[in-house]
Order: structure tokens, then sequence, then C-alpha cells
DNA sequence: TGGAGATCGTGAAACGTTTCATTCACGAGT
DNA sequence: ACTCGTGAATGAAACGTTTCACGATCTCCA
């Protein structure tokens, strides 16, 4: 097996204190024995085990993140934004995938418990579950990413997509649009559903009735291709709709695509909005207009929070903190 | 603190060493004693400690897997082919993201070291790094992914890039294509390299000559933004060539974009090729023909190797595995 | 000269598991 | 009645750190 802080101690001459001291309070020992102890470390190719270390100690420095899908570029960014502040503050991050399955949740958070992670971001597969409350009432802090929890039992973090389908629909009213097509995800989805009450919202202010000026396309799945058929099938009919709100950009970039094959002008004959500015938005054939979250900030503020209620387990009070989305205007809607 | 394996015991009127057995080798406890350990377990909710029975296991059941940058496609799924594989085989997989810095990567490589994971699975930065070296030599397996040891001091899986190349080209030549750019990286790396002598390779094989039939676009980097300014400014002035082949699909995306703003017709004035077949080359306005690498075979041929050497280190013998790339052929060739 | 600090180092305990040799209880076989 | 075997439970050792109360040595000044 690798030598041990014990070899270490032996071939230095001195006791394994000693070495622990190198090691960890540098300045409690001597130039003169640092040296030979260091000199025995890099001759041995010891590496500290962190087992016995984070046992002994009691407690670890890292924090679990669980995300549903790290290939969408929305999750990945908030992933950055806790590591970058999980840095700063000396925190490890351990990344989780769940891949939006239960399953695959409930062993993650096992493993993080079984590892003492000081604490667990997370966007949940369902809120509520029990496994996760339970985690929470055994004493580790939990932050909900992108959720929030209806009786406020921890923090949580997230955009107010009322908000965001308002702006896309004050957009396109401003533009003149008085029929616009909501290419949506299930509506059973918390944020789907926000951005129809948005968009709505955005129609009955500008005096308008939102039963006429609204049309809804409510797809099993958010990607480019379904939205492609059903933007393709509606297109070939003949849509009244002259402007199309996506419920992602994925599914913009699918109704995009059923435009130029349809030999349909974008943003002349249909101006697309889409939500979330992935990377992609900027670069598509048309680039697109999106409601962009601050997703970057999402990660910081969640892991923050986290951060403050594990250094402070006592005087923490709970918050819902809520970002606002952004316009974010580009040709798909003003040519 | 949360309660050990002893407050168990004391709960279930039984020694810690039964409890202990009944966590790994239930068979071997009487199932009355079994009962009231297990209701003692979830009264007092105890979570094993990790820590403590690694310390004492001496192994870990775990492998690290450090990408360049888990936004990219490909990276994403290779962790996914990674993780199917770790977890048919009972191990779990570390992820880290050393987002192409040196320092990055070090420091993972540091922390899954101490962690004493079984093996490492890693794109280095660079190939030939004192610090992945060391491990090796310390006794950790390694295996490369994406990158070939010249040395062949370990195990590792890419993809034939030479051959991507030559089916890019030997597709645009069939097509009647005398005239192609070839939107590059940096040609220091490896893989766009590889990938122009392959386009070379291609016209040789048919006859031309690759000084006339070959322009190269060098980019500092391979993203949309950049192709689409390069191909902009090609576009503006009257360059001959009638294809591109891009050396990703990212940039793909940006000639295309450059095609569609000066109003060339895709695939009739310009064909292009890009390479990764990412997920957004299907669903782009003119759907991206591309050269498929099969990501989530490498993660797991990957996988395949490292947990072969961990188990059998003595009789191990270093592979090195090469795949074949696939051309996928959509509209942006063939309209 | 001696005593008070300051500076370094020591050694043993403790962290929570797993393992394994040992003990215990009990029924079967002679 | 005695041993033998079997199945079940025990208890102590060990894993590699960190911590902390305690010595040892040295310096400085009364």
């Amino acid at each position: 097996m690798s030598p041990s802080i014990k070899d270490v101690a032996e071939r230095a001459g001195v006791s394994v204190g000693t070495v622990s001291n190198v090691l960890n309070h540098p300045e409690r020992v001597s130039d003169s024995t640092k040296e030979s102890v260091l000199t025995a470390i890099s001759a041995l190719g010891f590496v500290r085990n962190s087992s016995a270390a984070q046992l002994r100690a009691g407690t670890s420095r890292s924090i679990g993140l669980i995300v549903l899908d790290l290939a969408n570029p929305f999750f990945h960014d908030v992933a950055r934004g806790v590591e970058a502040v999980a840095d700063e503050l000396g925190y490890a991050v351990v990344l989780c995938n769940s891949d939006d399955q239960t399953e695959r949740e409930n062993r993650y958070l096992q493993v993080l418990e079984e590892q003492r992670v000081r604490g667990v971001l997370i966007t949940p597969v369902e809120v509520g579950s029990g496994r996760l409350d339970a985690l929470r009432k055994r004493g580790t802090p939990t932050v909900l990413v992108d959720r929030h929890d209806p009786r406020v039992n921890c923090c949580s973090v997230a955009v107010d997509d009322v908000g965001g389908g308002e702006l896309a629909g004050a957009h396109l009213l401003s533009l003149g649009h008085q029929r616009i097509r909501y290419f949506s995800g299930p509506l059973s989805l918390r944020q789907c559903a926000d951005r129809l009450t948005g968009l709505r919202k955005a129609v009955t202010e500008a005096g308008l009735d939102p039963e006429r000026v609204i049309e809804v396309s409510e797809e099993r799945a958010m990607n480019a291709r379904t939205a492609y058929s059903a933007a393709k099938k509606r297109f070939g009919g003949r849509d009244k709709a002259t402007a199309a709100f996506c419920a992602n950009d994925l599914m913009a970039l699918g109704v995009l695509r059923a435009a130029v094959s349809e030999g349909r002008q974008v943003p002349g004959e249909l101006a697309i909005v889409g939500y979330d500015d992935i990377e992609f938005a900027a670069d598509a054939a048309v680039p697109l207009t999106s409601i962009r979250q601050p997703t970057q900030h999402i990660g910081r503020a969640a892991a923050q929070l986290l951060v403050e209620e594990c250094d402070n387990p006592d005087t923490h009070a709970h918050q819902q903190v809520m970002f606002k989305p952004e316009l974010v205007i580009r040709e798909s809607t003003t040519g």
C-alpha cells in the first residue's frame, strides 16, 4: 500500500505528530525539521489519506450538487456558479447528475450523506421527496435550485418565470403582433405554466383578450425535434400566428428550422422568441431573441446561502431568493 | 453528531460487530437480530460513515473521470458511457471538470489520489504531465481518453481523426466539389492537424492536388462566433470554395449562419460538413452533415480498460484502442 | 544562578468502521 | 453422558489521520 504518515515520520526521524503539523500547521514547525519532513514526503511519494483525515476531523469541507441534467446548458452554468463560490470559500463540490430519475437522485443523496458533506444543493426530481426531508431532519443543510419549497423548510433560489413570460409577451406586442403561438412543454411543469401565465398577463395589460391572441401548442418533450414537427404541422396549414414564443431555446431552434424549410421569413413572416438564452441561441442561422436567466448567479446565490447556513446553523433564517430574467433582443424578432 | 454504529448496537442490544454484519453480510445474522438492528437503525436515522469504512477497508470502489469541458457534448456523452459501465461493475464515478487548465487538473488529481480512487480516466490538458506520471508510478491505473500516449505507458481510447477527415473529403469530392475550405482550430492540436491530413489524403487518392483543392482557415478558437466572422470575411469577397469542412460542429454552425446572412444557398452554393455530430447538428436551420464519433463507446471502452487493469494489475497489458468515426449525411451537403 | 517564557517536539487517544479469532449455545450422533 | 459440529454473536485490533496535554530545550533578564 501507499506510504503512511508513519513511514514519513520514521524516515525523517520525527514523530507522526510533527509530520501532521508540517502538513496542517507549518508555522508550528522549525524550518530545519520542516525541510527534512518534506524531503521524506517527496522521496516516499506520500499522499495524505483523506478518509483518515476526515474521519478524525469529523467534518468535511465539501458540498454536494445534484442537478437534473448536466447536458442542459442551464444546469451547466449553475454548476459553474456554484463551483466559483465554493472555490472562494474553500469548499469542494461533488457533482451529481440525477438524470431526472428519482432512483438515481436517492442513490446520490445516500452517497453524499455517507460522505458527510456539509450541505446539499439540489434540483429535486420532485419537491417534497421523503429522502430529502430525512436528510434535512438529520441536520444537513439543503438549498433548492430552480425550485421552491411551499413550506419554506429550506432556502431556495429560482427565477421568476411569470416575469419571463411577461417580458416575451410585451416585446412581441410592442412589435405589433396580434397572434402569438406558445410552443410549450407539458403545462404540468411549473416553469411552462408560469411562462404562459406571464404571457397572458402581458396581453391583458395591453388591453387585449388572451383568448383571442394566444394559441397554445403543448408538446410532450421540450426539444428541437418535437417543436419542429409541431411547427411544421401548423405552418403547413395556414396558421394565423405571426409570432412564436417557445418554452425553451431548443424548441425555438426547431421552430426556426420549420420556418426555414417552409420558406417562411424570420422575422418578417414569423417572429420567434426563445427561453434560456443558451449559447447556441446567438449562433443560430437567425440569431434568436430569448429570455436570459442569470444562471451563474443562481448557482452563486445558492452556494452562498448554503455556506451561510452551514456556518451559522443557529442564527440562520431560510430565504427564498427569486431572480428576474432579462430580455435579449436579436434578429429573430427584429430583422 | 450523527449516530454511529455503536449507538445502533447499544439500542438494539447487540455488539457493534453484529451491526456491521447486518450491513455487510446479512446472511451471517439470524432473522430476529437482523430485524431488531434494522429497526434501531431507522429509529436513530443511522447512516454509515464512508470515511471510516473506507479507511478500514483500505480501498474504495470508485474511479475518477477528469474531462476538459463538461459543456462540450462530446465529453458529456463520454461521461455517460463511463457511468453506465461503472454502474454495471459496481463502481462509483467521481466527475471532474478541468476546464482545460493545468492547475485545476492537478488539483483534481491530488484530490482523487487522496481519496484513494482505484483508477483515473482522463483527457489531460497536455499529455506527458508530471503529475499524472507520478500518479501512475505510485500504482493508480490510468486510461487516456481521446488522447494517446506515445510511450504506451498506459491504456488509451481515441478516435481516428485522420479517418474522419478522409471521410469528409471523400464525401465532398464524390459530390463534385473541387474547392474545399477547411475551417480549422489551431493546427497545433493533434485533432485539427489529423483531420487536415485525412482531408489531404482523400484529395490525393482522388487523383487531385491537395494544394489546389484545399484552402485552410486556421482560427484561434473553435466556436461559432470565430467561424462566423472568418466565413463572413471569405464570402464577402468571392471565395472560390464550394464546400466547407469544419473542425467541429460549432464552427459549422457559424459558417452556416454566415452563409445565410450572405444569402448563399446551402447546400446549393455552399456545402457544409461539420465534425462531432452534436445534438444540435441535426436541428440546425439546415441540418448538418457531420462526422460522428462513437462517444458513448469511447467512454464505455475506457471504463472497461480501467476496471480490467484495476482487477488484474499483474497480467494486464496496455492497449491503445482506436475507434472509427462515421459519416452522417444530412441536408447541408445534399439538399 | 535561577526562573520565566517562548519555541519545538512528542506520544497517546480518538474518530467509526470491518475483520477475525474466539466464545457460546444447542442439538445430533455415539 | 460425552463429544462433535454448526450457527450466531462477541470483542478487540487495526486502518491513517489529527489533536492536545505535556516535556524538553533554549533565551533572556533579574
